[in-house]
DNA sequence: ATAAGAATGATATGTTGTATCATGCGCCCC
DNA sequence: GGGGCGCATGATACAACATATCATTCTTAT
């Protein structure tokens, strides 16, 4: 990701924020765009490390939770509950549809891609729930895979 | 359940550890009840406080994961990722077909079922996969739901 | 300017899970 | 039946993930 585009999210994202009534501070900022620059998910920890090197000043892990609190509740940001690491939402640029985010996780290399699942699948997951007497809600799925690099190099 | 159906799926369980070249120690088995008679996932914790009450003896957390793991390697339980807690497998009686585990985790009353997702639906969501250059792994998939018992109450 | 409310800091503590070394216990072989 | 091997468990320490709470600082509206 370049600066220009990183700059065209975070100004979308401050957009998002406004619309909502919150404010995307400066140190909020730069959580999200620590997060949108990784190739990994990355959990509260080791965004506090992240947030002192890149920044030269530490934060208090309290706020980086706080934080990604925040930026979950604006649907910027995601939480793997499989890893329990967070990863930028990757819709933050068009639309942001607020769907519910669907992750692809490479069990060897950690990425993680979010997709969009298909309306059908979704229906027909809805339909077995019901079958089993239980209506479904949001459901974040995670599931586990290899990437093709990692497929490839696993050889 | 009745004390019947328990000691059928804990003999059938020990045939499944013996075939492995385990054992479902007294502990071990202890664990495993505790865990088929509760009515919702337990943590590791919570089953190490049930534990001491229902054998007046206590054990420490450290065994608790232990037993938990081991118990996981069998097949006999499943962990849920997204609560960290952890469940007995519902289909220890019958067959038991080491079929990827699918639950229904009702939101409100935290109860959860175990599941058969259709293997037409499975093939859909690996294909959905392969197109997004990953491939599908082995993948537990945890739904956030809503039991009917809680859609009524809740109304 | 100042008061109200939002954001952040500091500190403590709760929850979940792993590492490691010690002890106990069953089982096999002789 | 004794001796020793290996698995199971206990005890202790600590690492990783997360929340609770009160204090302080920053923004913003009047």
């Amino acid at each position: 990701m370049n600066k220009q585009q990183l700059s065209r999210i975070t100004s979308k994202a401050k957009d998002i924020c406004a619309r909502s009534g919150g404010r995307l501070t400066e140190k909020r900022q730069r959580v999200l765009e620590i997060l949108l620059l990784s190739d990994t998910p990355l959990s509260a920890y080791e965004l506090t490390d992240a947030y002192g090197r890149a920044c030269e000043e530490s934060m208090p892990t309290m706020s980086v939770y706080r934080i990604l609190k925040f930026l979950e509740d604006e649907h910027l940001v995601h939480k793997l509950n499989s890893t329990n690491k967070y990863v930028a939402c990757a819709h933050i640029a068009r639309g942001h549809a607020h769907e519910i985010p669907q992750f692809l996780i490479c069990g060897r290399c950690q990425s993680a891609k979010e997709i969009a699942i298909p309306t059908s699948i979704v229906d027909d997951l809805g339909k077995l729930v019901d079958k089993a007497g239980y209506t479904l809600m949001n459901s974040q799925l995670e599931l586990q895979c290899l990437c093709d690099q990692c497929s490839v190099g696993a050889s």
